[in-house]
DNA sequence: GTATGCTTTCGGC
DNA sequence: TTACGGCCGAAAGCATAC
């Protein structure tokens, strides 16, 4: 059987919704900032539109070196609003999982989908579909998109990323090896600069030349599992299935301290706003947690984490503000340099979904 | 040896 | 020359159980 699989990646989503909103953004540089607050300037872009790419701004840039690749140049600083951002996206990716068989939200602004039995397996249908989620996306929020189609997860990823923005993509099963041989590996998902530092060493930066490695020789560097994975993404034959979107498994919230410390105390007065916000994401969804986590990141930009595991699931976090405080002081004393930023993260979550599980479970049950 | 669970780090967007 | 967020899921590393 041969999979249609497709998947959408809105483009430069943040800056796109800023655009939108605001049309007098239209066709001049636009940065949408996440201020840290710790000086006028701190903080890094997290998207930029195409006009301010083009003079050089990237995503995770400081604001500062941002602010000098424009200058001279009338462009927007716009401050990020997730939330705003989310409530588009959920509209918008509601009117995409209309359209297909299977349908799993893997970001703010990407999703793949599977469309193998709507087309019963012919590509032509599969870009009909695609033009239609793309008419639909950008009739209900004025947004274009890119997506691309392919015969698995990893070429259909490839394929979105290949045009844009408001590109679309399709690739043929018979055409999938000379799409991916000429690409860099470094496109594939999975292959982050790490293992593309160890491939390089190993003489090899193509697909291509990835598809002519033998399994063996990437067993030594990669394991026996990384290296058949490997292997099977050179030739665009993953088989990971597409699965319905899951409830998200973890919760955090982190900020950036007025100023660096290491004292604990000063860093956990700082933290109860992260923590009230965390309490009211946890109830509205009538999720309870397990897992504790407290995080920081230090001056040099690396993180630390220590956790603690109940053996019950809790659900008020402000309660164990003395757990956190624990924690934070234990993150303290195992490093000598100052924390910059520090957060905390719920984990290992039970409630909505398991309920829902159980309810349809117990439906089951009683209909049989 | 393999599965499982927990902690910590890594890496993508 | 430097500059520097806030999330998320997955991998990695380790211990324990069978």
């Amino acid at each position: 059987m041969v999979r249609v699989i497709g998947h959408l990646d809105l483009d430069y989503f943040y800056a796109q919704v800023e655009e939108v909103q605001n049309r007098s953004l239209k066709g001049k540089p636009v940065l949408v900032c996440v201020f840290s607050g710790r000086t006028e300037d701190s903080g890094v872009v997290a998207t930029a539109n195409y006009p301010a790419r083009e003079l050089g701004v990237k995503s995770g840039m400081p604001i500062v070196l941002a602010k000098e690749k424009v200058q001279g140049v009338d462009a927007a600083f716009v401050r990020m609003e997730r939330a705003k951002y989310e409530e588009v996206s959920d509209r918008l990716m509601e009117r995409v999982r209309e359209n297909v068989d299977v349908f799993e939200q893997t970001g703010i602004d990407e999703a793949f989908f599977d469309v193998t039995q709507v087309t019963r397996e012919d590509f032509g249908r599969g870009r009909e579909i695609a033009t239609k989620i793309k008419e639909a996306v950008f009739t209900s929020e004025r947004l274009t998109c890119s997506i691309g189609m392919g015969r698995s997860r990893v070429v259909a990823k490839v394929a979105s990323d290949f045009r844009k923005p408001d590109g679309l993509t399709v690739v043929m099963p018979e055409e999938t090896e000379s799409f991916l041989n000429p690409m860099p590996v470094t496109r594939l998902y999975g292959v982050g600069p790490k293992a593309a530092e160890t491939l390089g060493g190993l003489g090899i930066r193509t697909v291509e030349e990835l598809s002519r490695a033998s399994v063996l020789d990437l067993e030594r560097p990669f394991g026996k599992k990384l290296a058949v994975y490997l292997k099977k993404v050179a030739g665009g034959l993953d088989d990971e299935p597409v699965m319905p979107t899951r409830e998200p498994t973890q919760f955090s919230r982190i900020i950036t301290l007025k100023q660096n410390t290491h004292d604990p105390e000063a860093a956990i007065g700082q933290l109860d706003g992260a923590i009230d916000d965390l309490q009211r994401r946890l109830s509205s969804r009538g999720v309870s947690f397990r897992t504790l986590t407290a995080i920081a990141v230090l001056t040099d930009l690396s993180t630390k984490t220590r956790s603690k595991t109940f053996e019950s699931p809790a659900s008020d976090l402000s309660a164990l503000r003395p757990e956190i405080s624990a924690l934070i002081k234990e993150l303290c004393g195992s490093t000598e340099r100052e924390l910059r930023r520090v957060g905390v993260r719920v984990s290992d979550l039970t409630g909505s979904e398991d309920q829902t599980s159980l309810t349809q479970f117990l439906k089951g049950q009683q209909a049989g």
